[in-house]
DNA sequence: CAGAAATGCAAGTACCTACTTACTTTCGTT
DNA sequence: AACGAAAGTAAGTAGGTACTTGCATTTCTG
């Protein structure tokens, strides 16, 4: 493995656990095994360091899976926000410290904001499609619903290890409960998902 | 106001600020405007004063107010979600940074989760009244709908200044879209309210 | 194998940190 | 006016921080 990249990836582990503060050239430099000095050689300062640990989380962080059209609503949900939810989970800590500074350092909240925010674009559109196919109620407040299963999914990826007890157990089930939450409150029905694929079988015939 | 309590007020904005490490002790006199040396001599240490900083919050934190028999269940609702909300929005400085700091000092995050802990158990216990008199789905998802009711105040309250468009709009309706939904997603609806008032007025007579 | 580039090592700079000590000033109470 | 408690002031200690410098060592490359 490259020594820059063994840097990034100690420095991201002493990051998650101390913060900006916390993580010192020092520990980050023990941590990966190499010489404080090759630090500074290789990125100058530690503000660098950490613009290029930046960079580099949101070039390898996975864009969410698209949605494509819809088939069985409430199968595309639930593997969509396990997706979403696992990649949160994984970087929970990375999320919780940069947006304890986000007084300090904004640049490393708003910069973890975006996978989520694009997410939730991609969501809405999907459901929003449910809608115009008729497989929603026209009158739910889909702004809402989506943002609250963001929400939700952010909230028990960060939270749900210091008060395990206010989410749904078991965790492994937990996507399938909010989508189902989520779904009812749309008016998106297992039956209305039946009722499409009749129909597209019927409209393919 | 009380030396004491000016060096804690300063205390706790500094570190809503700057974080444990952050926030050094002389920073934290120049804020109260009062000696360092006045600070060590009233709390003894840095890690005492701010021991008495958590132990003054949740002192001072106001018990979600208790939710009485049921009456019109989206008033109750919404006006509850809007204290609750609007208290954690007062203290998402707060939240955020003892959350950021979990790995290093737990005892802050698991201070702040106190309030929304027993705010969700008040929460359950409300609903479950509700569906108890036939007011909301006998096979709603309560525990998964609170868990999201929860969560979608906790997120709106910490990221809704970095990524505002995520979140409904206006802010102040908020409490109230939430509201909707959550009645949606377990079967609570608003002609349900009426019904129970008529029956309630009937019984009365 | 030779030269160059990358890395390690030891030491040092200038500054910040929590915390202490010794002394002086302020101020309310008697 | 006298006393004592609470506050301020100045200085210092011991350690940590980012970052630099000079030189020895390894490792890669032609």
């Amino acid at each position: 493995m490259d020594i820059r990249d063994r840097i990034l990836d100690a420095a991201k582990r002493v990051y998650e656990q101390h913060g900006f503060r916390g993580a010192t050239t020092r520990l980050i430099a023990i941590e990966a095994g190499v010489n404080e000095v090759t630090l500074f050689r290789t990125f100058g300062s530690k503000a660098a360091l950490f613009e290029a640990l930046m960079q580099n989380h949101v070039s390898q962080s996975p864009i969410p899976p698209l949605l494509d059209n819809p088939q069985d609503p409430e199968r595309d949900l639930t593997e969509w926000v396990a997706s979403v939810l696992g990649h949160m989970r994984d970087n929970r800590a990375l999320i919780r410290t940069s947006f304890g500074e986000i007084e300090e350092r904004p640049e490393a909240a708003v910069c973890m904001c975006e996978g989520p925010n694009c997410a939730g674009m991609l969501l809405m559109d999907y459901v929003l499609r449910l809608q115009s196919l008729g497989l929603a109620d026209p009158d739910g407040d889909i702004q809402t619903a989506v943002a609250m299963l963001m929400s939700s999914m952010f909230g028990d990826a960060i939270s749900r290890d210091v008060m395990p007890n206010s989410f749904p157990q078991p965790e492994a089930e937990a996507p399938q409960k909010y989508v189902r939450v989520f779904m009812r409150a749309l008016g998106i029905s297992t039956d209305a998902a039946r009722l499409v694929s009749r129909r597209r079988s019927v409209a393919g015939d």
